[in-house]
DNA sequence: CTACTTTCCGAACCTAATTCGGATTCTACG
DNA sequence: CGTAGAATCCGAATTAGGTTCGGAAAGTAG
């Protein structure tokens, strides 16, 4: 995890589709290095994955709303029960799993207000489990895809 | 927004790299046809962009937590200020503007408890603007990477 | 100093991206 | 229906990039 190693991890995560080539150059290194290493960083498991990101209101789910949720008993069995019955929920678009008062966090994107409405009263508080919901729209939800080292 | 431009989505969701021939033909299509299809969804601005995702603990930022933002007075102004000031922090690596009692949420990603501590202490509540902080460690996040229509 | 390991390079080869002219299908309107 | 126009799609040719591999170079340990 040298210099190189953060230059081209960066480089990937503002474009997934920059050519090694391009990024040889761009660095300064022979093309067959530059394979090598980010052959590298994905076998230590440093890159993930490379994935399309598609604009949710050109998909009609341009509402997206975050649901805080609290479950009765909080054991783990509970906890992770419902965690499946969540991430299951085609609306679920990232799931937070939290210490304090709430036990998850729900980002969901959904179609309108009549469809939030729907998730909510319809597949969540159907749950017996569920002790607590409050639901906040989104106003803008910004994302930050260049992530450096700590 | 066919069926084709749909499964072409989804395919890209899921492997931002998988080759145009690929995807080619196993939709039974020609690659020619396919590249088009891939151009115009861009154009259109339903693929907004590609993007390599990198391992958080694999980069010294092992520790996540979800910072929930109040601040006062709630006015324009103030509310773009902040998020101005958040979205610039290395930590933040994704922030929600909120309906509700909340104003923001705010997603870091850290070092560990200290560097967590130092970014609420240090760094947030010098602000004069913020009125409430609550914060909470996430235990798991879980992202969907493959999102359908609604 | 020497043997060993790791990293890097560059040329050759192979596969995929891209372009483009023409064929085909679809659509609107008489 | 029939026809003009537009949109879509295809396949072959060209260009560009991915990938491999043997060997050079540099770094490391003893």
């Amino acid at each position: 995890m040298d210099e190189l190693d953060s230059a081209l991890v960066r480089m990937l995560q503002e474009d997934g589709r920059r050519t090694n080539r391009d990024m040889a150059q761009a660095l300064g290194i022979a093309p067959s290095t530059c394979l090598e290493r980010i052959r590298s960083l994905r076998e230590r498991g440093v890159l993930t994955g490379f994935h399309a990101e598609a604009d949710l209101a050109a998909i009609g789910r341009g509402l997206q709303a975050m649901i805080a949720v609290r479950v009765r008993p909080p054991t783990r069995a509970v906890i992770e029960a419902f965690q499946a019955f969540l991430e299951q929920m085609p609306e679920v678009i990232s799931l937070f799993v939290l210490t304090g008062n709430d036990d998850f966090l729900v980002h969901v994107a959904v179609r309108d207000t009549d469809h939030l409405h729907a998730v909510v009263l319809d597949k969540m508080t159907k749950r017996p489990e569920l002790a607590d919901v409050r639901t906040s729209v989104i106003y803008g939800h910004t994302r930050k895809r260049v992530i450096g080292p700590a």
